[in-house]
DNA sequence: GTCTATAAATAGATAGAC
DNA sequence: GTCTATCTATTTATAGAC
C-alpha cells in the first residue's frame, strides 16, 4: 500500500528532488481526491514548498498529470502481467487475475484509466502517454487472444467489458457503496475478481 | 435526451421559477462536469441570474445537490422499474434490462449511484435522499430476489455485481474509452446490457 | 532549484437594497 | 424573489530575486 494515507506527515523533500516527490505524492493526491479534484497548489502545500515551485518543473497541471499517468500505465502493465503469469494455465482464471491487479492497483494507487486515457490529457498529444497507454492496451488484447477469442473485434468487446466491471469496482468502492466504510484495495479486489470470473464464464457459453 | 448540451443558449427563468430551474440545470452541469466539477457559481451563471440568487433557495451548495440526488433516485427508480416491467418473463433479461436502463438514464442526465450515495452528501443525513436510496436499493434487491436469488447476501452480490459493471461503463464511456467519440446513452445502454446479460449468465452455472 | 510576490479566475457564501 | 456589492479562500500561472 503506497503510503500518504490522509493525516501522513511528508517530509520536505530534499533539494533537487521535488520532481521525483510531485509525482510519488500525486498518486496519493489523485487516491484521495481523484482527478477532477487534484491541484497543483495542494501538492505543493503538501510537500511544503511554495507553489511556484512546481512550476519550474512542469509546464502545467496538465504536464505533470500526463507525467503521472504516464507512470500509472507503465506500472499497471508490469502488475498486470505479473497477475497474469502468475494466476496458472485456465485463459478465464489468467483474465480475471488480471482483472483483479487493475483493481488492486487502482485502489491502491488512484490512477487508472480514467486517469490513463482522460479526455484532458488528450490535447497534449504526448508521445509517451500515449506508447505506455498503447502498451496497455496490447497487453490487454493479447491475453484475450489467448484466452480463445481469435476475433480481434470480440476479443475488444471482451476487454471492455472486463474493464468497466474492474472500474466500475474501484469508483463504487471510493463512495462507499460496497461497504460501509470503504474496502480495503486488497478486498475489493477479491470481489472483483469473482464478478470478473462469473463474466468470463458468461461469455464463454 | 435530456437537452442543454455544451452550447445550448438557456433561456434566463421567469421570476418565481428558479428555484426549479436550479435543479433542472443541476443535472445538465452533472452530465458534463461531474460531481467534482459542480459549482453553484456556474449553474447561476448559466440561468443568467446574480451567483447569490441560488443562496436564495438553498442553504448552500451541498443541500442543493441533495434535493437533485434525490429526485436522481426517483427518477432511476421508475426508470428501472418501467425497464423491469417491459422486458418479460425471463429473470435474467429483466436484471440486464434494469441494468440498461440505469446507464441510459444515467449516461442522459449525468446523476447515478456516485451522487444519489455520494459520501460528500452522508454528513446532511438528508431524510428525502436517505428514502429515495433506500427504494432504489429496494427495487433492486426485489429484482434480485425474483430472479431466484432467495438468499438475501447472494441477492447484494449479484446486485453489486451488475450495477459495478454498468456504473463502470457510464464512467469509462465519459472519458470516451469504450469509442472514439462518446456514444449515445442508447449505444452505452446496448453494450451495457450486452455484458450485464453475459455476466448474470456466469452467476447462474 | 527554489523562493517571494503577485495577478487574474473562480468558488462559496453573506448583507442589505429593491 | 432577485440584485448588487462584498468577503474570504483557492487555483493556475508568471516575474524576478536568491
Amino acid at each position: 500500500m503506497a503510503e500518504a494515507t490522509v493525516g501522513a506527515s511528508i517530509e520536505r523533500p530534499a533539494r533537487g528532488q521535488l520532481r521525483s516527490a510531485l509525482i510519488a505524492e500525486s498518486f496519493a493526491l489523485l487516491s484521495e481526491k481523484g482527478m477532477a479534484g487534484f491541484s497543483v497548489a495542494e501538492l505543493a502545500r503538501r510537500l511544503k514548498v511554495s507553489t511556484a515551485a512546481p512550476y519550474r518543473h512542469f509546464r502545467n497541471r496538465e504536464a505533470l498529470l500526463a507525467v503521472v499517468a504516464t507512470q500509472a500505465a507503465d506500472e499497471l502493465t508490469r502488475a498486470m502481467e505479473t497477475a497474469a503469469q502468475t494466476a496458472g494455465p485456465e485463459p478465464i482464471d489468467r483474465l480475471a487475475a488480471t482483472a483483479g491487479a487493475y483493481v488492486r492497483h487502482v485502489s491502491d494507487r488512484g490512477a487508472g484509466f480514467d486517469v490513463i486515457f482522460a479526455r484532458e490529457l488528450r490535447p497534449l498529444r504526448d508521445a509517451d502517454l500515449a506508447r505506455a497507454g498503447r502498451n496497455l492496451m496490447t497487453l490487454l488484447l493479447d491475453l484475450a487472444r489467448s484466452a480463445g477469442h481469435a476475433d480481434p473485434s470480440r476479443a475488444l468487446l471482451l476487454i471492455e467489458q472486463l474493464f468497466c466491471l474492474a472500474h466500475g469496482y474501484i469508483t463504487l468502492n471510493a463512495e462507499d457503496f460496497l461497504s460501509r466504510s470503504r474496502l480495503s484495495p486488497e478486498d475489493v479486489a477479491t470481489r472483483a475478481t469473482r464478478a470478473a470470473t462469473a463474466l468470463l464464464r458468461g461469455n464463454a457459453t
